[in-house]
DNA sequence: CCTACCGATCGGTAGG
DNA sequence: CCTACCGATCGGTAGG
């Protein structure tokens, strides 16, 4: 149980997220895990209880980064297109810190086992309802456009979501910056305002 | 090589399609494949080569749906903005017309085997580029904002990309309506316009 | 963290 | 389409 231990769990975790992003969970194996990390498949088992247990750790703690990156938005009294603004930068800054945790979170969830998956599902609705009523609130308002709801949240997670699978951080376009320009891509739109 | 034998290797791809979908290429075993079909596992092997035979199906031939709705398209002399919309109906309604199959073309094809996996990815990244074109285009023609041009295209195809996991071809928006507010909320955005 | 090993399951073949 | 079976690999345990 000492800092050794403790540090070596995470570099399991780390690198498993890594291969589980890659090769997905399920055709990922511990003898693969172990041997990226230079040790036997067996010794695995003094840091983790079991394969699946790695998968718990990455999504419920994502889960868990967006819900709280949500909580200061919610309840303040500003316009629905501002709130989703925000909304949609802290969702991107969450994704755009871990990219390899977030396509696990998002794509592997599914191999979790009862009764973490109705959890983890449970978790994943709230969430995505607390954005839909952001966007009821603007559509109530007249802000927003009168559309279809439940395309228009799926359209901005899909949007924000696909990130892990195009998105470099090395490249030209900054967190900030992303997070802005997709919001105002969603928002907005593509075309020029008028004049 | 009679009509029994083609449409029951095509019973054999169709059910694959919806447990790949379901649980993940890797997840699903052939037993589970053959169970669900009501005969042996040895016996799948009289219709079908392989296991990943009947991915390379799933994913090429949704890869050529992809790309020959996009064909008529390209060339017409028309303004971008309605070049995306037609691009983007396109799209959907490929999808939409096979939601299992697309879902699999979109998420399982990484356990695609070499040289077909590099074949799938060229396919996919010609694709994409066809999009990226018209926005450029519109982009220059100062009919869309500028903006970077791979988040606008990756936001696009992650909204249409995404529908496999949401949209019920049994709900409410069908399938014409569903392509026009997809392409209307990326282009016009979710406020409402200035009157 | 290792060696040695477990029962279960995998994709696939032989032969009918 | 079946029975019988293959070698390989899976997640995981015992014991040190």
């Amino acid at each position: 149980m000492g800092t050794i231990n403790i540090s070596r769990k995470q570099q399991v975790i780390l690198k498993a997220t890594e291969l589980f992003k890659i090769k997905g969970y399920a055709a990922t194996s511990m003898r693969d895990l172990a041997n990226s990390l230079g040790i036997e498949a067996a010794s695995l088992y003094s840091h983790i209880k079991s394969k699946e247990e790695i998968l718990q750790s990455i999504c419920f703690g994502m889960a868990d980064e967006f819900t709280r990156a949500l909580n200061a938005i919610e309840t303040e009294d500003i316009p629905s297109s501002e709130k989703l603004q925000k909304g949609i930068a802290a969702h991107t800054e969450v994704i755009a810190r871990d990219l390899d945790a977030s396509a696990v979170f998002l794509n592997e969830y599914r191999h979790l086992s009862q009764p973490f998956l109705r959890d983890f599902l449970l978790l994943r609705i709230n969430y995505i309802n607390r954005f839909k009523k952001i966007i009821q609130e603007g559509i109530s308002r007249r802000e927003f456009k009168d559309m279809d709801e439940k395309l228009a949240v799926m359209t901005i997670f899909s949007s924000l979501n696909w990130m892990p699978n195009w998105y470099n951080p090395m490249g030209e376009l900054d967190k900030k910056e992303l997070g802005k320009q997709l919001a105002n891509l969603l928002i907005n739109g593509l075309n020029q305002k008028p004049l």
